[in-house]
DNA sequence: AACTTAGATCAAGTTGGGTTGATGGGATGG
DNA sequence: CCATCCCATCAACCCAACTTGATCTAAGTT
């Protein structure tokens, strides 16, 4: 059974929104979504530029959707799949109460 | 029990969480958590121009997470919970395989 | 120490997308 | 009809964020 995570504040859930809500983040959140992978992997297997993954991996990085390490002069990075349970739980809280019929308006 | 759903493209997560991805708009996603609401309402309540709130109702509703109906003059808006299950299925899946340790880059 | 490699950072250029104000169009009421 | 209200749409403007290429730092190597 998994811990029950606390409401995340609005506008974490929005940083975690935004950051995800790029394409090329996208590719390296589901690169990643496979395992830990060093950035000159990430580099040759998305065909990036390095300074633009650079680019993106720190604004997921400081989303809190990855953690990184160093091991020599590579740097790895991973999922923090915390931060995508938080951001589920965000959403799962929106749909509760949608149901409610509008006051009619005159 | 809820029934399973068909696992959502990439492109259309990234669609769901770029319209997710704007502070204006969560505002709108909030406000119609509690329940329907016609336009008038959400332009009082959030304070906005007219302009500026369709704008955004038009792209939380081209993504799939709001529907609409007329009624007289009026049009109201209502959240559409599947769109968000779909998505937090789509985050769900993320994460399940990403502790797999990274090949050592030599 | 000099060189190379992995990756981060910076400045300049570009653009996608949000804002603003005005106009348009359907529905109701007089 | 004509006026009014609710909402959508449009054009012009503006800005945050992405891209690009160069530079910088740290770790290894020779």
């Amino acid at each position: 059974m998994s811990v029950a995570t606390a409401p995340l504040p609005i506008d974490q859930a929005r940083a975690l929104l935004k950051a995800l809500a790029d394409p090329l983040r996208l590719q390296v959140i589901e690169a990643l979504g496979g395992g830990e992978r060093c950035v000159c992997d990430l580099t040759s297997d998305l065909g990036l530029a390095q300074s633009k993954l650079s680019f993106h991996l720190k604004v997921l990085k400081e989303a809190g959707l990855l953690a990184d390490r160093q091991e020599g002069r590579w740097i790895y990075y991973r999922l923090r799949p915390e931060a995508i349970d938080d951001l589920r739980g965000w959403l799962a809280g929106l749909g509760t109460h949608c149901s409610k019929p509008a006051a009619t308006c005159q």
